[in-house]
DNA sequence: TTTTGAGTTGTTCGA
DNA sequence: GTCGAACAACTCAAA
């Protein structure tokens, strides 16, 4: 590569999960040729395989594209929106503009892995400079190895080999003016892709959320200004403000993972025992993305082959109970609702709503997986398939599958004064604490004065946590038994 | 090479 | 009330 200015090439950097202009090694890489560089962003949806954006995604990547697009602007570089088949409109875009080059940041998951090697070979037999470069993770998934030459499948073991390994550090944009090609390619209205819901469910979102680029800086900050320091405690309560909230800003590339490490050792959080805690969640984040490279079946597959044939019951009104935020148990309705209405749920309720679906109902952890897909701001392949096989006990590192979460115990232990029950689930506001989390079990005359029916304003219990808790051992101990006869 | 011990997020039971 | 054990099976690194 030279960097003569004047008779370089156009360079086509392709925004997908990325969609943000600082720590951007392909837009980097793109000003640094030196010639013309053309931002786009291709919608090709039925590229994902299973896993198009969902609706809440979707809402999220609108916004997101807004935003990109004027911080493009900012440097001198409209964004060009196009409609896939992406192969078709790369080449489309070369016809137009005579670019030479088209540069992108690397994704993980399978569909896209293998629809990127077919574009970049395929551009590369067109003569094309096609270069991909790393925005999502700190360190590579096929750079890291255990003594074996193996890939992890322990989270201990893959966290000490990180710490043994230098971070990358962010990328940071050139002094160098950017210069945009002398004619600009049409491009398609933003509206025209139709992210946005046709139903107004999306209503609750942006009391929510800011998703835009100077949002996620802002959330960086806030978080590492304050709520850090005691996120190892603040982080499992619901009802508080503990968390990093940055998953959705991660999952659409709006921040980096390398920004997000960096700012948290310079601004001193890391070196305290929260920000340990939160560094450590990122590198969950990178353990994910490890196994989904690694084993990429995973997001529908069993990681552990004895969960292959296990004996759910799938039961449609029984999901349905789950999604709506039905079940009778307020901390599980509460997460659901939170879900739905926001787009996002607490990390400690996920665990919570998982298990009981998986366990207490014997749903396939596969049906809970799609629904947060659909519903999630931050919906993210890699975490999310981790997440799902985790608590279904049949992932890497995955809580066991006898360890079934008692729904009572958790909201008491991390919502002990009911404020995130209350909040999601106002039917149940006037319970007294209490009662809050064993509505069923609340005397007569004290659901009286809260205004609770049972079964009207709020449901009975979809199954008694006992008689769930035995089902679902008895269920284990039926494919251990499976195990033991060979072939099945 | 083989062995050993530990491993994100829990609950229940019996002492 | 608290406490330890039991509840699988397997991966990985260190001894």
């Amino acid at each position: 590569m030279t960097h003569s200015s004047t008779t370089e090439s156009t360079c086509i950097v392709w925004f997908r999960r990325d969609l943000r202009v600082n720590d951007n090694p392909a837009l980097v890489a793109a000003i640094e040729r030196g010639g013309p560089v053309l931002p786009v962003f291709l919608y090709a949806p039925e590229e994902e395989g299973d896993w198009a954006p969902g609706g809440a995604a979707r809402w999220w990547l609108h916004h997101a594209l807004t935003s990109l697009s004027r911080a493009l602007d900012e440097l001198g570089l409209p964004l060009v929106i196009r409609r896939g088949p992406s192969l078709d409109a790369l080449r489309e875009l070369v016809a137009e503009t005579g670019a030479g080059a088209v540069f992108w940041n690397r994704r993980y998951e399978p569909a896209i892995v293998a629809r990127d090697t077919t574009i970049k070979q395929t551009l590369k037999e067109d003569g094309l400079d096609a270069w991909s470069g790393n925005a999502a993770l700190i360190w590579e998934p096929h750079q890291v190895r255990n003594q074996q030459g193996r890939p992890f499948r322990v989270f201990t073991p893959f966290w000490k080999h990180l710490r043994t390994q230098a971070p990358s550090p962010p990328v940071v944009l050139p002094e160098l003016a950017a210069k945009a090609p002398d004619e600009a390619p049409r491009s398609l209205a933003l509206d025209a892709l139709g992210l946005l819901p046709e139903r107004d469910w999306d209503a609750g979102f942006p009391q929510r959320w800011t998703p835009t680029l100077d949002g996620a800086g802002e959330a960086l900050e806030a978080f590492l200004d304050g709520p850090v320091a005691r996120y190892a405690e603040r982080r499992d309560c619901p009802g508080a403000s503990g968390t990093s909230r940055l998953s959705p800003f991660l999952a659409h590339g709006q921040l980096g993972p390398r920004q997000v490490w960096a700012a948290a050792h310079s601004t001193g959080a890391a070196d305290g025992k929260g920000g340990y805690t939160f560094l450590k969640e990122l590198a969950w984040r990178e353990f994910a993305h490890h196994l989904l490279v690694h084993f990429p079946q995973t997001p529908t597959e069993p990681l552990n082959d004895a969960y292959r044939h296990f004996p759910w019951e799938p039961d449609e009104a029984a999901l349905a109970a789950w999604q709506r935020g039905r079940t009778g148990y307020p901390i599980v309705d509460a997460g659901m609702r939170e879900l739905w209405r926001t787009g996002w749920m607490h990390n400690r309720v996920r665990m919570v709503v998982a298990s009981l679906l998986v366990k207490h109902l014997l749903q396939p952890w596969q049906e809970g997986a799609r629904w947060f897909w659909d519903t999630l701001v931050d919906a993210d392949l890699a975490n999310n398939t981790l997440g799902w096989q985790w608590s279904a006990g049949c992932g890497a590192d995955a809580a066991p599958y006898f360890r079934i979460f008692n729904p009572m115990l958790q909201g008491e232990k991390f919502d002990p004064d009911g404020a995130y029950v209350r909040r999601w689930v106002p039917e149940l506001a006037d319970l007294p604490d209490r009662h809050i989390h064993t509505p069923w079990a609340a005397p007569d005359a004290v659901l009286r004065k809260a205004g609770v029916r049972l079964g009207e304003t709020y449901p009975r219990p979809v199954i008694e946590h006992a008689a769930g808790r035995r089902r679902a051992l008895a269920a284990l101990q039926e494919n251990k038994e499976r195990q033991r006869q060979p072939g099945d």
